[in-house]
RNA sequence: GGCCCGGUAGUUCAGUUGGUUUAGAACGCUAGCCUGUCACGCUAGAGGUCGACGGUUCGAGCCCGUUCCGGGUCGCCA
């Protein structure tokens, strides 16, 4: 191997042009690739800027020649020559017009045959990618989507620096908070049995921030939350924290809509109109069935009481009886393609989500009609559904009855899942709207009592809070969550200052006055000595980019990620450690795989 | 924890109803030849615990059971 001594790199690989003709140049670089066509040698050689196609032919010193030959992919690369007009050109490539007659070529370090070819779409299994993460990041793909996300964490320091806000770092060693989402804990050796908890979020600190004075503050945040792995989910995430004092919600919601103006139009040059579209919880539930609609696509949930009530099928009369819903969607022009076949495996798609089936009406083409219930209805009760879908011709629509709770859902996961299959979804829109007026409670059906739906330093709104007490379901929390493409990319809330009405609050959660302030004793005490209304925001960097991407997977926008059993397979972690570690910890480990 | 899908050369895959001595192909790799390639070309060659274990069978890559690994998803994610 040869050293770098008396050469210094003078350009990136990728961005010679014509004008470099005649220049003499040093670059470094991969190989991508070696073609020996006996007495004439190229090598393309790549860095993270793009490719230059060394030449060697019988005007090379023949030391320089005889080097070349031995060179084989992925090696490392430094060469000297004269940038030189290609005798046959290459229309593909931005180089592809010149190429470097190499008089010096140094190899700075071998590689063996690497295991997959460093290529963009590399068609290899993800699992194998990853164990050589860093071979697959040198893949042009992984290379765009991790300066993207460099591009947008620089944008977002620019932005809000530009807005007065001021970076502050919060602990990674923090006190445990157990509600929400399992703590990754971290035991501590000094105070032995004692734990840190990884943040899960900043949350309570940077409303301390808000206390201390900063005002305006925003944190580019590692989180931690110890659950099951998704494609959108990684254990460990990164979060553009957000918080204002002296604001309201309007205030929170606008600097934000700035934000994201300036962040899509400077990183992938798309332009978004604003304000954002709004639906309340309360709309996006009626009309998608989620909170986090995608409206890429209209096929919206209708509701079918009127339609159906005092018809001859129990299942709907049933659930109408009991205080349930009897909603639908119309999956237009989807005849052909939602056969008696595809429902049945929609049905089971709604079984595995809570709901017991799914009566059905296919319209055909000819003006017939079949379905899987019209035995139990009279034909006008059949006009009226159709009438109240829309149906035409070609048309397949879809109901659910069942608990408000689950039709709307169902439908919901119903909507995705037929659009999916119609391919109605056009991927070039950037659907970005506020979801806001959120519950302030949340139903648990597993403890059988009223939690935070948000979190319990959310206020609720003004107009809420004559009932708090009395119709804990219809209070509304100034919670928002910013949603893209039916995808969940950020949320926040305007919080509780008022010690008085924190009081409240925790008491209708069901906590005493001594387990709040052993939880968050801290936050209260500090809300005793001046605390400025505030209200902030938390948005997901790993998903906005991924979306920015057009990808579909959080792994393809994070370096070094963790597969779905939480581990990273390149460095085999998490791992057992020695015992002289754990009894420094004062921990025993009772169960092991 | 549940459900669905997958695991065969380094890589991507094929492999018929369980049946042909030595499990194939392409790419990659190794060697030789080649003066304008850029998916270079030509010739030759090496390369396999069919994820693992157990079972059924005269015979298993293929069937059955268990298990490991990966992906998706439900639960979970204030």
């Amino acid at each position: 191997m040869d050293t770098m001594t008396g050469l210094k790199r003078t350009d990136y690989c990728g961005v010679f042009t014509a004008k470099d003709i005649g220049r003499t140049v040093t670059v470094c670089g991969w190989v991508q690739k070696q073609r020996d066509l006996g007495a004439l040698i190229f090598i393309d050689l790549r860095d993270r800027t793009g490719i230059i196609q060394l030449a060697f032919d019988d005007s090379t010193d023949k030391a320089v020649f005889d080097k070349a030959f031995t060179v084989r992919s992925e090696y490392v690369l430094m060469a000297q020559g004269v940038v030189r007009e290609r005798s046959s050109k290459n229309t593909e490539i931005p180089t592809g017009e010149i190429e470097i007659a190499v008089s010096d070529l140094r190899v700075l370090g071998e590689s063996e045959t690497p295991p997959f070819d460093i290529i963009e779409n590399c068609p290899t299994a993800e699992l194998t990618r990853l164990k050589y993460r860093y071979l697959d990041l040198r893949r042009p793909d992984l290379q765009k989507n991790i300066i993207m996300r460099h591009k947008i964490a620089k944008i977002t320091r620019d932005y809000f620096d530009e807005n007065g806000f001021i970076e502050i770092e919060t602990p990674m060693l923090m006190r445990s908070t157990p509600e929400g989402a399992r703590d990754f804990l971290v035991p501590s050796r000094i105070h032995k049995g004692s734990f840190y908890a990884l943040p899960q979020s900043p949350q309570l600190y940077k409303q301390l921030s808000m206390v201390a004075g900063f005002d305006r503050y925003m944190q580019i945040a590692r989180c931690f939350r110890d659950e099951d792995l998704r494609a959108d989910r990684q254990p460990e995430f990164t979060q553009i924290d957000v918080e204002m004092s002296f604001v309201d919600m309007e205030d929170v919601l606008s600097m934000i809509e700035g934000f994201v103006k300036r962040l899509f139009k400077e990183a992938i040059g798309k332009d978004i109109e604003m304000p954002l579209p709004r639906l309340t919880y309360k709309e996006a539930m009626e009309r998608y069935g989620s909170d986090k609609p995608d409206t890429r696509y209209e096929m919206e949930i209708f509701d079918l009481k009127d339609a159906v009530s005092g018809c001859g099928f129990g299942v709907f009369t049933g659930a109408l009886e009991n205080g349930g819903r009897v909603c639908g969607i119309n999956a237009k022009n989807a005849y052909s393609v939602l056969t008696r076949k595809e429902i049945d495996k929609l049905v089971e798609l709604v079984k595995g989500i809570g709901a017991k089936g799914i009566a059905w009406v296919r319209y055909a083409e000819d003006g017939s009609v079949a379905s899987s219930f019209a035995k139990f209805m009279t034909e006008a009760e059949m006009a009226a559904i159709a009438e109240k879908a829309d149906a035409k011709p070609g048309d397949v629509v879809l109901i659910i009855a069942d608990k408000q709770s689950v039709t709307l859902p169902v439908l919901g996961a119903l909507r995705q899942a037929v659009a999916k299959k119609l391919d109605i979804i056009d991927k070039s829109k950037l659907n970005l709207l506020w979801i806001v007026e959120f519950p302030f409670f949340d139903w648990d059906e597993e403890l059988g009592q009223f939690v935070a739906m948000h979190h319990p330093f959310t206020a609720p709104l003004e107009e809420c809070l004559p009932y708090l007490e009395t119709d804990k379901a219809n209070v509304r929390a100034t919670a928002y969550d910013l949603v893209l493409n039916g995808v969940e990319l950020a949320s926040g809330s305007i919080r509780i200052t008022d010690p008085v009405l924190q009081k409240r609050i925790f008491s209708l959660l069901g906590l005493t006055d001594e387990e709040a302030y052993e939880k968050f004793g801290f936050l209260l005490d500090a809300f005793r000595y001046g605390a400025p209304p505030h209200g902030g925001i938390g948005l997901g960097l790993d998903r906005l980019c991924m979306q920015m991407l057009g990808l579909d997977n959080l792994r393809d926008v994070v370096a070094y990620p963790k597969v779905q059993n939480a581990s990273e397979p390149m460095t085999d972690c998490p791992s057992v450690v020695d015992d002289v570690q754990l009894k420094d910890l004062g921990i025993e480990v009772s169960a092991q795989e």
